[in-house]
DNA sequence: AAATTGAGCGAACACTTGTACTCTGAACTG
DNA sequence: CAGTTCAGAGTACAAGTGTTCGCTCAATTT
């Protein structure tokens, strides 16, 4: 039952994952990803591609959904960080800009598929992206006892500052990438001041 | 001196450039743009294509500047707009995503290769974004008095947020189209907002 | 021990792709 | 009017694509 050929399946699955992940880069996207180029790298014949994925479509959302595995570890890491006392939005973004860094391939598909030309790829990236929304939604209102609705414009507004910053991130060198951080903290922290004064604006009409 | 010959050539350029926008959809994207096929839409022979372009990559940022000419159209209506007196920001949420609706092809194009595989790309239309943010900053700053550093924190927060939701735009239906624009004027607010308390802020520190 | 399964291979097929070359004929120039 | 220019067409090629088919042979099951 050590199901050795089950393990050399899997085991040449995550090598065609992972030859796909290494032919994303800036120049190479999904859209110009080959099957015989990701067999090649992979290690097999072009055809037994088909043993693993039906398609090239197939293994794309595998991709996505790693991706999405990655944002959750994300997460975690960031309410550690929390945890841990401090200020909160300077833990978040640095933790959420060190993430980009070290999976820049994954985010890149992410951003690029969001906005992409796969309707299955898009709902499955925006899904991550609400997973994510919805987390800090929870927070918002649990921590911080603002409103549901507040908490959700306002937890909007910052995963798409932050991912948008992300995007930028990719892109730039170290020097660029501290600049981002800093414009994104202080961005947050503007968004935190108007949704305290929206708040109170609020209680003050009752 | 009609220069009937160029006049022509300028004529199938056009052509070649419309063509380009047609195949461009939520399907089919720059990437996965053939010369050929093109050419065909255009209604010349494939090889003719490189009496007007070298590559496809010059068309592509020919489209890019096609797309930075219609952003500088929306700038102008949306100053007309202002113009005419209102709220600010809901006039110019709108007027954003009225021509997300009516240039999809282009909007979807320069988001896509925001953060595409081409570097030229990407700094082309970094290029054009950042335009409008610097329009963004020239406003807040004569009319409404911000010091410089925070009206370029606001300005580049609010097109991350505005381009962001004008990206998910471009897959919505009228209502959640409603409710995007909706959401974007609020968090809009929330942010003018919280750029104010900040200014007072500093202020009173002085 | 015999039978079955299934991952991986190699050959082959029917395309599509970009691009180099040569030629034509209408528009322009002197 | 003769000569030149040049947009566009046609042919051809080499390189790549995804996918089907039948085969092998080790792991698994009976």
């Amino acid at each position: 039952m050590a199901g050795i050929r089950a393990a050399q399946k899997e085991k040449t699955r995550r090598a065609l994952i992972q030859a796909a992940m290494n032919q994303l880069s800036a120049e190479h996207g999904y859209a110009s990803l080959s099957l015989r180029e990701v067999a090649r790298e992979a290690g097999i014949a072009p055809t037994s591609f088909y043993r693993h994925f039906q398609n090239m479509e197939e293994l794309g959302l595998t991709l996505v959904d790693e991706g999405g595995l990655t944002l959750r570890q994300l997460l975690r890491q960031s309410r550690q960080q929390i945890a841990k006392g401090g200020s909160i939005i300077r833990a978040s973004v640095t933790t959420f800009m060190e993430f980009v860094s070290n999976n820049t391939a994954i985010f890149r598909l992410l951003l690029q598929e969001k906005s992409g030309n796969s309707r299955d790829f898009r709902l499955a990236v925006t899904r991550e992206v609400e997973h994510f929304t919805a987390e800090l939604v929870d927070y918002l209102v649990a921590e911080q006892k603002f409103t549901r609705e507040l908490a959700e414009l306002q937890a909007d507004a910052i995963v798409r500052i932050v991912f948008s910053a992300g995007a930028d991130a990719l892109d730039a060198d170290h020097k660029e990438k501290q600049r981002l951080t800093e414009q994104t903290i202080a961005q947050l922290r503007i968004v935190a001041r108007g949704a305290e004064a929206t708040r109170l604006a609020a209680k003050t009409k009752e």
